[in-house]
DNA sequence: CTTCATCTTGCATACGAATGCAAAACTGCT
DNA sequence: AGCAGTTTTGCATTCGTATGCAAGATGAAG
């Protein structure tokens, strides 16, 4: 039964004259779990209906001091892994009831009106998912009684909560694979060197090539930019003593080193040149792409993400969670096969030597 | 000079309090315009910086009924020419002091609990770029007298505003520029057959053909979904009688659609079958893809967006207004070349027959 | 029918900032 | 100094909802 045209600007009180009650009562109507009697909320509940009454969010958040809001921080969205980090969480908390504020489109020194906003606001809660944002930031939210959760990074002090995968274990896992592989060059294309998660990345890779005989790794910098990717892959690949084997930070730029190596180079890989990436990310998948890579599992990450959220804005505390998931090495075609350890599970193929 | 942690619920009474002047007199040192004298103005700012003082947006909502907050709706992210609006969105935004609330990661059949949620946060205006909501949503919300745009996408009646590319005269423009390249024999995969921008496409492109004596076209439902469109490739694709010439209804799609022809079924592109798409988004110009690409101009779309959002909220007016921009047909290598018609602009190569 | 316990209800107030209005402070001028 | 004109200031009220408290209604048990 929908009477046509919602008015904005109903108020509670227009309804609970409407309604012959108090406005508490309407208030106590929409509040779950109030002490209404059926009789009045059926009531009141009719007034509402037919004058289009629908709660304001803003006066209640006032009230209540909690605006049901979580920020969330992506500096840029070129990368599908992060929209569709993005997808999982509006599912997630529109779930919990909770709504997304989204700051994304800014260059990253421009951060501070971004912290500004998100304190204006009053969010409940944030999540930031920038792999370039200072660590202040996050620091100074979680200082001023914001729950915060980093996504897919870390700080040094670990004074902030966060969500990742092992990184150096994934790094480590990668250098086993490709030496198992046979492959006896090594490179690697980095991301923000900055970044947590590029440290951890390399440092498992060159600890993993180092425990094999192997300290010598070509070195470029990529800053998960595709263009610089790109470039430091013509470079790279086009040195005499070129890599048989490339690990690439992540899956965003790897897509880019392979259109580098094969189109511009007249590479075939993984004929001349295994590659391996990292997320397993859409393109990955793609069969032109076929990209090996490090798997972060995207949806137990964000249940993750949001459940220490949730956790904190309930209890009230926010003390640091920090949640270290497990990813997978996925097997396809962009890099040479070991002799042995891929197995298949869930039609996937995975790289698993024996001794885990 | 900044004193560290910053409690929230510091408030302009305290403010003024410790800056013994009255909270009107804080309230106008951050208010934009309103009288105050330049000696109070510096006592409130040195009061305010010293608590930790940021002004509640949210109470600031209440009183002067503007939120700053305008929401963005769109489904799903996995194409990628919505996480690149959604970029664009947000900094042009930014720009302009307002927030932006994301709703997304839903099915969409379940708008109307988004639709109450817009409603709840009295948002000053909607963004809609989801293919695939109900029309009805859309005019609910201009009926609400809160300003609504829709994104790449209309409705029959044109109550409410919109911004769009030509769709009809794009689908036109790949008929003739597939015809031009001598093919013969055409395939549409479409898109979701509810969506305007689909059956604009479909629309020119048929007109084209059959102008062209062209009547037949071979087509298969894709829905704007990777996998239905691999399906629909590798249905018409193995007919015996498979088009030479397929357009496919958006780049998401197209990618899909060249991974089955060329890896599953062997088909060499653009010798044995050309592909145009729609959008020009990223993975189009990777060169793995090169796909050849009616374009959509994100930059002036989103702006045109913004610029009438900004415009209805100024002016009260929500007078529907409708925006239609220019695409070009980008030229790359998923298809055969027509002899003539391929320009260079920019350092594009764009197909521009004579007589237009 | 009384009595006490439990549910409901309305009243009044609070949340934090913006703003019309009138009083107060300042300005410049004679 | 005195006055008119302008700017700045504070007071009081407002936005729309939630909630503690006390009063009222209802129900069950005796």
């Amino acid at each position: 039964m929908d009477s046509g045209v919602k008015k904005p600007g109903v108020t509670s009180s227009q309804v609970a004259r409407h309604a012959g009650v108090s406005q508490s009562a309407v208030s106590r109507t929409f509040t779950p779990g109030a002490s209404i009697s059926p009789k009045t909320r059926a009531k009141v509940m009719a007034a509402a209906e037919e004058l289009g009454y629908r709660p304001n969010a803003i006066a209640r958040s006032l009230i209540t001091n909690r605006s049901r809001i979580i920020a969330v921080v992506m500096a840029y969205l070129e990368n599908l892994f992060y929209p569709d980090v993005l997808e999982e969480l509006g599912r997630l908390l529109l779930k919990e009831n909770y709504r997304l504020l989204l700051f994304t489109g800014f260059m990253d020194r421009d951060s501070d009106p971004v912290f500004d906003q998100l304190m204006q606001y009053r969010v409940d809660g944030i999540v930031l998912a920038s792999t370039s944002l200072s660590s202040e930031l996050s620091e100074e939210c979680a200082a001023a009684g914001i729950p915060v959760v980093l996504f897919n990074r870390t700080t040094e002090r670990d004074a902030v909560s966060s969500v990742t995968t092992r990184n150096r274990e994934g790094g480590r896992r990668v250098a086993e694979f490709l030496i198992a592989g046979g492959h006896k060059r090594f490179g690697y294309i980095s991301g923000l060197q900055s970044s947590s998660t590029n440290r951890d990345r390399f440092g498992g890779y060159s600890e993993g090539l180092a425990e094999a005989g192997y300290t010598e790794i070509m070195l470029e910098v990529g800053n998960y930019d595709r263009a610089e990717a790109e470039a430091a892959a013509r470079k790279m690949l086009s040195r005499p003593d070129r890599p048989d084997a490339l690990f690439v930070a992540n899956d965003h730029m790897a897509v880019a080193v392979m259109d580098v190596a094969r189109h511009e180079l007249g590479l075939s890989i993984p004929e001349d040149l295994s590659i391996v990436g990292y997320d397993d990310v859409g393109p990955a998948r793609w069969t032109s792409y076929g990209i090996t890579s490090m798997s972060q599992p995207l949806g137990p990450m964000v249940e993750a993400t949001v459940g220490i959220l949730m956790d904190q804005i309930a209890s009230g505390e926010i003390e640091a969670q920090h949640c270290v998931l497990n990813g997978e090495l996925v097997v396809r075609t962009s890099a040479r096969l070991p002799k042995s350890g891929v197995v298949e599970v869930d039609g996937r193929r995975i790289y698993q030597p024996a001794q885990s």
